[in-house]
DNA sequence: ACTTATGTGGACACACTGTCCGCTTGAATA
DNA sequence: TATTCAAGCGGACAGTGTGTCCACATAAGT
């Protein structure tokens, strides 16, 4: 079990790190900052996270859970129940929710490693190929990524802050793609 | 006008810079690496090029220009004179050959900055928006990076290496994307 | 109070970056 | 061919971030 002291740290570190990723852009929040900020040395930090990474998916770990916990027990369209094309829908709208309040931490979850190989998105990937069984949808594989694509945090990030686009002209983008899974 | 031993070095840097990107992961590959290879200096090396970014981009130039060439004067369906589906199909199995044969290069021109922000992505947005535009399809300008989203070097070696996709499935689950043009 | 193992924190070694500046060399001129 | 000099070269250097290691502190059980 957990000591107080590892316990406190840990909320420290965490607030730290929420701090720093709402300030600036992940690559440029260093170890040592959060460190700093949360008050506890180089090792006590590197002993429960070992990059940058970690922390940023431990704090948007709940966020996604939430998510997911809809998309497998929720009410239609998001849950189960409505028909494919309307829940891939629900999800894209659902998921420019989560990028819009937390877009950054996305991206500072992907430093050094790549999103794809999270373990979010394999549950992303295992929930739209789902539908696509569900749909019919012939070339399965290759599609679910091809639907995961536009949800890259530097995409959305892209499109709102360079391209001013609204989070609703977003989703309408992404509501077209659900096209592709009939006919 | 350029020196000899400058032209003579910058083939070199080239030269030293392809079989590094070749061999190992873009962000291995250091401007000490490069510098050594190539058997000049670093100073040499900065002089030309700023940074990794750049020689990655300077390399994969030449195809991205050939490419362009194409979509711009070349023979329809590339070309100008077929429908926007059938330009807009062309278009992604001609950069699935791309990413085929240089999607290292790719990744590697997308170090640092983002793929977004480069030069060639402009070209690739403004050829798709002219394709929406010509479709009359609504809801372009976020559409265009919905529809470029899945050229992201990772998203196809992703696809090609972890899930062992062919390049012919890639571009077919692309070739669906077409759906979203019309109606 | 005593013990112990868990946790802490900063020093350390290492790697990469980007710059700076004295030296070298290609090529133009006479 | 000898002379000149600016363009080009390359390695040393300072700065920054990473990840590890280990002597010390401290929470929790006896």
């Amino acid at each position: 079990m957990e000591r107080a002291d590892a316990a406190r740290n840990r909320a420290r570190i965490l607030e730290a790190a929420a701090a720093l990723f709402a300030e600036r852009p992940p690559q440029d929040v260093t170890m040592d900052d959060i460190a700093k900020r949360a008050g506890v040395g180089r090792g006590t930090l590197y002993r429960r996270y070992p990059d940058r990474a970690s922390i940023a998916a431990a704090l948007l770990d709940e966020h996604e859970r939430d998510l997911q916990e809809r998309l497998l027990r929720g009410d239609p369209p998001l849950g189960p129940g409505a028909p494919p094309g309307e829940r891939l829908a629900a999800f894209y709208a659902a998921m420019v929710r989560l990028l819009e309040d937390h877009a950054h931490l996305v991206l500072g979850s992907e430093v050094g490693r790549s999103r794809l190989e999270t373990g979010a998105y394999g549950f992303w990937r295992a929930h739209v190929r789902a539908l696509l069984v569900a749909a019919g949808t012939p070339g399965r594989d290759a599609l679910v990524e091809v639907l995961l694509a536009p949800l890259a945090p530097e995409v959305y990030l892209y499109q709102r802050t360079t391209l001013g686009l609204s989070p609703e002209r977003i989703a309408g983008a992404l509501a077209r793609l659900t096209r592709v899974l009939d006919g």
